[in-house]
DNA sequence: GATGAATGAGCGTTCATTCAT
DNA sequence: AATGAATGAACGCTCATTCAT
């Protein structure tokens, strides 16, 4: 039974290892049952894959390729940064739902099991989100939606930190678990209020015109 | 070599294993290696705990422990919600600097690895920070310190994620990498301009009254 | 050396499961070890066994399965309850020659390190010569064979601890050396002998009338 | 705390011994369990016997020495052949009840874990009722009590088989799922039941004079 | 190319045994 | 003498990886 290995079957076989990968951790998620469940041997995981680590790393990247996607798509045209910012909760609130997996497994990097991943992962992943914020910062700032008197870097870096959050917190199980804590079972549930509260938050902490305001009469 | 297991070779034991289950991860930690890195026989890990699982929880609490007192002697006393911030990140970046691979061990009950253990943690360890901001914060919106439109839980919550992003990111190597591409390596060397640039996001966002006016004449 | 596990191969593990268990029991008998003098890796095993339990129960099976055929083989055919008896006595010893380690494992079942496999196996086994003996006696006290002021299910169970025992006398070292010093080294050696004062004993018991009377004149 | 190592003390340690054996069989067994059990340190199991098997072999011959006053006690005195046989099986049947380890420790002995043993405690154990078997039955054919056409030492054999098949059925676990599934839950319980149909069925085996007839007018 | 049975290094855990106190 | 903490060899079992088919 020699069958035609398609890019669709490849897709398959990386989506379900980011579901193992992402329940299990890149340790304790096995080989041999992604291959099966994918439908497939093993002997094509190794084909295609010099070895776990390398195979865990493709699941990542397609994992990111995605993710980044929605962030591009959120971020794209020129529109107030207010916007953006609430187009980013949003982005974030959707793949939570839709991929849970994709963001657990943006989460499992960071974690000590991929300890040797870190350097490189963080560089490939992280410089683009970088760069587009300060970018639209400067432009902000120099629009004067924002204030000038911080640095732009940490404000950037403070704006992720806050998003990045979010998006855990949505996706993993101990942020998820934090959030109730914090913030109750129904803000969890109140994808509304939050993306309020967290506009309302952003705009002060960066000092940009009140929010929403065209809707008062 | 035989008796005497004082209370410091537990101790060393538990910090040998915080070291370790830090730099792989519960999954991939060793207990024979910490054992022998520790100078002590497996056997005595399996006296003092039941199977590794309860092992890597009595290494977590050993550095929650001591991450919780240094996050308390920073909240103790009355002040004003601005030092407490400020004593707060300061206490951070100190525990990040002696303490490494406690942060890092906090940072590993979020990844996957700890799934089985997330729950119950969170609501250990979060629950108290969850309390002691939301009733600072309280106290602060009574004595019209901070704005009193925003949700207090939220509020809460933004505020413990910039500070658990700030934690991960001067000890964990993903995170740090991350600080190191927004904001630059003299960022994350520049203990005060952290400092000082966090308390004015932080005053701005909770509408506190200017930051650090006082010193002005 | 990969790849083809023929059924043989799957017997030849059995085989020397089987040989080991008879040897070490069920505790002492190591896995790695059968793996290795079956040729096979221990991988091999734990494909086709669950764990050493459902492994030790399967090389039980596979020896009870032939035990039982021997038996059946005996006591198939209409005969008188005399001839079945010799011819039970006589399989006994055959096995014995033939596949010692097969009645040490079946007597490795009534020990201590098999308690928990007990209750299951007893039934498994015992019901099945249970019954059989217990209908060929009825079947014998209709024909006025043997007496019938017995309990037909003591008689049965007499009659099968009987041949049990001798059974294990030729197997079991432990047994071995107890029939030697009842009988002598030579009675162990003479089958014959055996036979004659089995049945002599068992016709008297049994009420059976006189053992090979038409040899008389 | 330096306490005196009495007699008692020891007795106390082989007894825990014997009931642990009984229970985990030889291997399973754990010397630090039965220290604990003995309210003893291992210690002092290691300074009284060399190691695991030595301890097990005192055990062993602790339990066999009271099995064997309660077979002298039996068979003492000058009586018929039936009357000893009466004795001997309600002698099994109170040492099963009374002391239950004992007679599953008796039976460990004859299984693969403890091979080791066999051949000498065969001797030693075996020997002597072999001997004592021989004498009286030898006396009662002399007496014309029994049949003169057997093999003697068959013949005790035969019996001593009955006799051992029966203590095991009612102290073993195997053995006593057997018997209820040979002879029904109602004739384990009954002991007079089982000591009538085996004098019968001895009887009627060594050619005994119809037992009981006294009770007839 | 695809398969998946086989491999075997590696790790968690137990427990007989030792020996400093 | 008695203690019992400490030792570490040994074994059950898993799973990444290979390679004959």
């Amino acid at each position: 039974m020699l069958k035609k290995l398609t890019e669709e079957k490849i897709a398959e076989i990386l989506e379900t290892g980011i579901s193992e990968f992402a329940q299990n951790g890149p340790d304790k998620a096995n080989i041999n049952v992604i291959a099966r469940k994918s439908g497939v041997s093993v002997g094509v995981v190794y084909k295609y894959y010099q070895n776990k680590d390398a195979f865990f790393e493709a699941c990542l990247r397609h994992a990111l390729k995605v993710l980044e996607r929605a962030i591009d798509d959120a971020v794209r045209g020129d529109c107030s940064i207010l916007i953006r910012a609430e187009r980013l909760v949003r982005a974030v609130q959707r793949s939570a739902k839709e991929q849970p997996g994709y963001n657990v497994l943006y989460h499992e990097i960071t974690s000590g099991s991929c300890r040797r991943f870190a350097p490189a992962f963080a560089r490939e992943i992280e410089e683009i989100s970088a760069k587009a914020y300060a970018a639209f910062i400067t432009q902000a700032q120099a629009k004067g939606e924002v204030r000038r008197d911080m640095d732009r870097r940490l404000f950037a870096f403070f704006f992720d930190n806050l998003l990045m959050m979010l998006q855990f917190s949505y996706s993993c199980d101990y942020y998820r678990e934090r959030f109730r804590i914090f913030c109750g079972e129904d803000t969890l549930a109140d994808d509304e209020k939050v993306v309020a509260e967290f506009l309302r938050f952003f705009a002060s902490a960066f000092g940009v015109e009140r929010p929403r305001t065209p809707r008062r009469p």
